[in-house]
RNA sequence: GCCCUCGUAGCUCAAUGGAUAGAGCGCUUGGCUUCGAACCAAGAGGUUGGGGGUUCGAUCCCCUCCGAGGGUACCA
């Protein structure tokens, strides 16, 4: 234990002395600071020794001083008599913190169906897990809850898709389905962003691509002999297509009049592209145009995707956004065969999410689900119209929030709280689902774990609640984190690099699998399995605790399969490694913990005494995670345990060491097996006893 | 424009007002006949983005500038 006190009552002092001998006069306050500032530097340590001097050992172990500090320590066998006692005695219990009647609702992993589960959506459950526990331990009832985006744009879309171009080409096995589904969405969203994107990329070839300006005017006098001549429609097109390009503009689809001059286009500029690169030609750089941010290889890697569908999405493309909108009044009517069809599908995406979370450990005590909530949130809309705190603009309703509150500077902004198609957004489902956690679900506090994109939508939320005079309002957090990145950039379905959960689970278990084969040949099959799941589990967990809420992660997968270092491997492994140890010497925490009477380390190393102090710690870490919403610390606290355990057995035997200290010695490894399976049970992940 | 977050060793990250700013990865070197080497030891690596302020003391709090990312009315 250390004391910083001297720092400040050596500043008094000096002051005090400085201004009795009148050597302020005339200085400014910032002078007298300085001058006070040099003369406290050198007076700390004498202050230190003359305390320490004073002090005495005061019934403590030693009381030194040391660069101005003084350290203080406790008989180290006595202190570690009763905190190896209470660590074994309390079990899995050690750490926890006495009950507090608050009930906390904590809601997490809220995925959507009809869509992949993927590695953002990770980092969101084993957020929501891990916070649960340390709530729990922190002393709080907690309830769990999920939020399934089980209805919503994203679940026409899909559905569209499905009943359109792949009804009936399901997988037989039931397992698979909801997986499949989540790659109908992705072409859904393909097929649906398909015209914007082809000409988003003409837009970009317009304004970075100089060889292809200047080949603008060749391509469409071609198009123009090949089969528009004597069409004077397809002559207007090509003009209108002509002025565009050349003067970088954006091309708008609707003002053409042939649906099919696009796809007749299309591989003139494949030809182009392609040429350009085999005849590289340097044109004069134009002055003021921006550095190309794409090179021509890349060019033509993005024209070639668009390619495998120019003819056939094209021109069906031109009233798919209309048919999704159709089919979305469908929903709003329940139109019984779209009704049927959704109940099943989204039946599929829940049965592969239920797999997910027992495999993470996630399970909940309230499952919420959008479709229940859009009656009660439109009704919530009713109701903040007639009350006059809802209004509606540009056609739909939509709260003013700074205005209702009087404030000058923009803060809230504005919210829409319905479309003006009457059908709901998530905002008018949040709303009600609020009201019903803490009036059907009496909660006390309510914690939702959500990416931090939305921090300013949950103040929306919660305000307009306050609007309406819900005083519980103020008792809604929301917990922000930062997204999941890759090493190449973003996630996103638009450029089909999201990493499914399945397939890096896969990944990181077949490796696990392979470093026991090599490591453990002789463990029994059944154990291999089961261990090689736990750690695999454990170290995908740890690297998305292990970072701090607000800074992002970059996920890699070759990072994610290395066992080595900082990660949960390394930690199950010193666990694993105590439990061997107590396996050997066969005695029991029982036999331990009545053995404490006659505890004597001897000579206490300083590495028992690190160890001991690393123990020590969980309680405080458990109230410290808590107050922060912060399983980080956790993290931290397991890893810095673990690293001390190892220094311990590197540099004292256990068993082979005489009596007392052996048995002294096997105890101090039951009380580290027992912190570093609490901590671990805190992040949610498991304590193998062998690896 | 306005608002939020981040900037620490080559890379990925800790440390939130106190001692000489710590880990991991990578690099160099050493340690398995030993309670399990998924480990340990040693070495190299820092003007904590720049500047100012508050404080006895600042990576941490405040201001400002630079750089990166995100949000900002009918996506969720």
């Amino acid at each position: 234990m250390a004391s910083s006190v001297c720092f400040g009552l050596a500043n008094d002092a000096v002051m005090a002395e400085l201004e009795r001998g009148g050597k302020l006069e005339g200085l400014s306050k910032k002078e007298a600071k300085q001058l006070a500032g040099s003369l406290v530097k050198d007076r700390v340590p004498a202050l230190a020794e003359q305390i320490v001097g004073r002090l005495g050992n005061a019934g403590f172990a030693s009381v030194e001083a040391a660069n101005g500090y003084i350290n203080i320590a406790f008989d180290s066998n006595r202190m570690a008599e009763r905190l190896i006692g209470e660590v074994l005695e309390r079990g899995p219990e050690y750490g926890n913190a006495p009950g507090i009647d608050e009930l906390v609702m904590i809601e997490h992993s809220q995925p959507n169906t009809h869509k992949a589960f993927h590695v953002g959506h990770l980092r969101n459950s084993c957020l929501g897990v891990s916070l649960s526990h340390i709530m729990k331990a922190a002393g709080y009832r907690v309830q769990d809850a999920n939020y399934i985006g089980d209805i919503g744009m994203h679940v026409i879309k899909c559905l569209w898709c499905y009943q359109n171009f792949h009804q009936g080409e399901e997988p037989a096995d039931p397992i698979a389905r909801g997986r499949w589904l989540g790659e109908i969405y992705a072409e859904a969203d393909a097929r649906l962003n398909y015209r914007k994107d082809v000409l988003d990329f003409l837009l970009l070839l317009s304004t970075e691509d100089q060889q292809f300006i200047a080949a603008i005017d060749r391509m469409l006098k071609y198009l123009w002999r090949e089969g528009g001549a004597g069409d004077d429609v397809v002559g207007e097109d090509i003009a209108y297509l002509l002025g565009r390009v050349a003067n970088a503009q954006p091309i708008k689809d609707e003002l053409l009049y042939r649906q099919d001059v696009i796809p007749r286009f299309w591989p003139i500029v494949g030809e182009q592209l392609a040429d350009a690169i085999d005849h590289p030609r340097i044109l004069p750089p134009v002055e003021g145009a921006p550095e190309p941010t794409t090179t021509p290889e890349e060019r033509v890697a993005v024209w070639r995707k668009l390619e495998t569908h120019m003819q056939e999405w094209w021109v069906p493309s031109m009233t798919w956004r209309d048919d999704v909108k159709a089919m979305f009044q469908l929903w709003e009517e329940r139109d019984p065969d779209f009704v049927n069809l959704w109940e099943e599908t989204r039946e599929w995406s829940l049965a592969d999410f239920r797999r997910i979370f027992d495999e993470l450990g996630a399970s909940f005590d309230i499952w919420f689900f959008e479709s229940q909530v859009e009656e009660p949130g439109k009704q919530i809309v009713r109701e903040l119209l007639e009350r006059e705190i809802a209004e509606v603009s540009d056609g739909l309703p939509v709260v003013k929030i700074d205005e209702k509150l009087g404030l000058k500077t923009e803060t809230y902004r504005t919210l829409p709280i319905l479309r003006s198609d009457g059908t709901t957004l998530y905002s008018t489902k949040d709303l009600a689902l609020t009201r019903q956690k803490f009036e059907e679900h009496g909660v006390d506090r309510a914690i939702w774990v959500v990416d931090v994109r939305q921090a300013l939508y949950f103040q929306q939320i919660f305000k307009i609640l306050e609007l309406m005079g819900f005083e519980q309002a103020g008792d809604a957090y929301h917990l922000p984190y930062e997204m999941v990145r890759l090493p190449e950039g973003v996630i996103s379905s638009r450029k089909g690099n999201v990493p499914v959960y399945d397939d890096i689970r896969d990944a990181v278990v077949a490796r696990a699998r392979e470093i026991i084969e090599e490591k453990n040949p002789e463990m029994p099959l059944a154990d291999k399995e089961r261990v090689s799941w736990e750690v695999a589990i454990g170290s995908l967990k740890y690297a998305m605790l292990a970072r701090d809420n607000n800074k992002m992660i970059t996920f890699d997968l070759d990072e994610a399969l290395s066992f080595d270092g900082h990660t949960a491997p390394y930690i199950q492994y010193a666990h694993a490694r105590a439990c061997r140890i107590l396996e050997h010497a066969g005695v029991t925490v029982e036999d331990l913990a009545g053995s404490l009477d006659r505890f004597d380390l001897g000579a206490v190393a300083s590495e028992e005494l690190s160890l001991l102090q690393a123990i020590a710690a969980l309680p405080d870490d458990v109230r410290q995670a808590a107050a922060e919403y912060r399983p980080l610390v956790i993290a931290n606290y397991v890893f810095d345990l673990a690293k001390r355990f190892n220094d311990f057995y590197h540099a004292c035997p256990v068993l082979q060491s005489e009596e007392p200290v052996r048995t002294a010695r096997l105890a101090l490894v039951a009380a580290t097996r027992q912190a570093l399976a609490n901590g671990l049970g805190l992040l949610g992940i498991a304590a193998p006893t062998v690896m």
